[in-house]
DNA sequence: TCAAATCCTTACTTTTTCGTCAAGATTGCG
DNA sequence: CGCAATCTTGACGAAAAAGTAAGGATTTGA
């Protein structure tokens, strides 16, 4: 289970722009040097987010690049949708997406974990905001542990072995 | 983010072999027909699981391959990490795994997040054996429902915007 | 002992993902 | 205007993942 490249840098990327104060902007020179990546492939990337309305650009000498919306209003699960094509996706083409129905014979038990980890990862994802990521990092950190012990208290039934 | 083909399909092998009686054996082609899989692809995956000590096979006229541990001593957290390298892995060179430290420059905020969606798919993986998956579809589903109305009403603290 | 069934292993091909390159378009400034 | 800084775009190449092919090894049973 993989988180790809272009999810990673991509993301990478925005945590750069949304560090920026009001009416600055980053050149995609500034942002390849800072993520240790090739201005070319910085390029690409944020050519996605441009086309995928997270950020904005200006041409020219004082261009560059900003987010187009404020970044308590982004969130990760949007994102990652946007960089790849789903939060979580797998290979069988019995899945139309992950949620539909598996057209699988009957004895196929694995859809429910594909959904049930489908939901899991879009819901944690859902909680944080660019800006989270930003300004609170210790909180993120707490939440995600919040949210383990949760899980961990919540689940020995109906299990076991 | 994705489940890889190998994770998903050495996956359904599994699931397969879970399937059997005592004594009863699949052999490849039996394997790939019902996967639909060539036989060739089934072999690989076979051959993973088997060097990783989930099956064992035998050669031969009424050869074929069985789980080398009861179902129910199996969990999916461990085949994940055979089939691929990790539960979660990601491209930054600065982790060592996912959880070591970060050497990027201290903004880097992606970090928290990451090794919380890695403590997340870990621990829900963990809790789900391949008897689970064979036996009790509907209880293993029940369970991600639950995990998840807890994850629902654990986190609105701590971040909100 | 031979033949058929079966797994085992390595090498190869195809496909997908990742990343680069280079030419083009736009803007600001002297 | 004309140059330089900047983003935009599509084509290309490299690397990784996925899948195929084929010959070898082992076992069973007649």
């Amino acid at each position: 289970m993989k988180i790809s490249a272009q999810e990673e840098y991509g993301l990478r990327c925005l945590v750069q722009l949304a560090n920026l104060g009001a009416g600055e902007t980053l050149t995609l020179p500034q942002i390849a040097e800072r993520e240790g990546i090739s201005v070319a492939h910085a390029g690409k990337l944020l050519w996605l987010l441009n086309r995928a309305g997270f950020v904005n650009s200006t041409r020219g000498p004082k261009g560059g690049y900003f987010l187009s919306r404020p970044a308590s209003e982004i969130r990760l699960n949007e994102i990652i949708k946007v960089l790849d094509e789903d939060v979580l996706s797998s290979h069988c083409e019995s899945y139309t997406g992950v949620l539909e129905k598996c057209v699988h014979t009957g004895d196929c038990g694995i859809r429910p974990v594909i959904v049930g980890l489908h939901e899991l990862v879009e819901h944690a994802l859902g909680q944080v905001t660019l800006a989270a990521l930003v300004d609170n990092e210790e909180k993120v950190d707490a939440m995600f542990h919040q949210i383990e012990g949760m899980v961990k208290r919540a689940q020995p039934r109906g299990l076991g072995q």
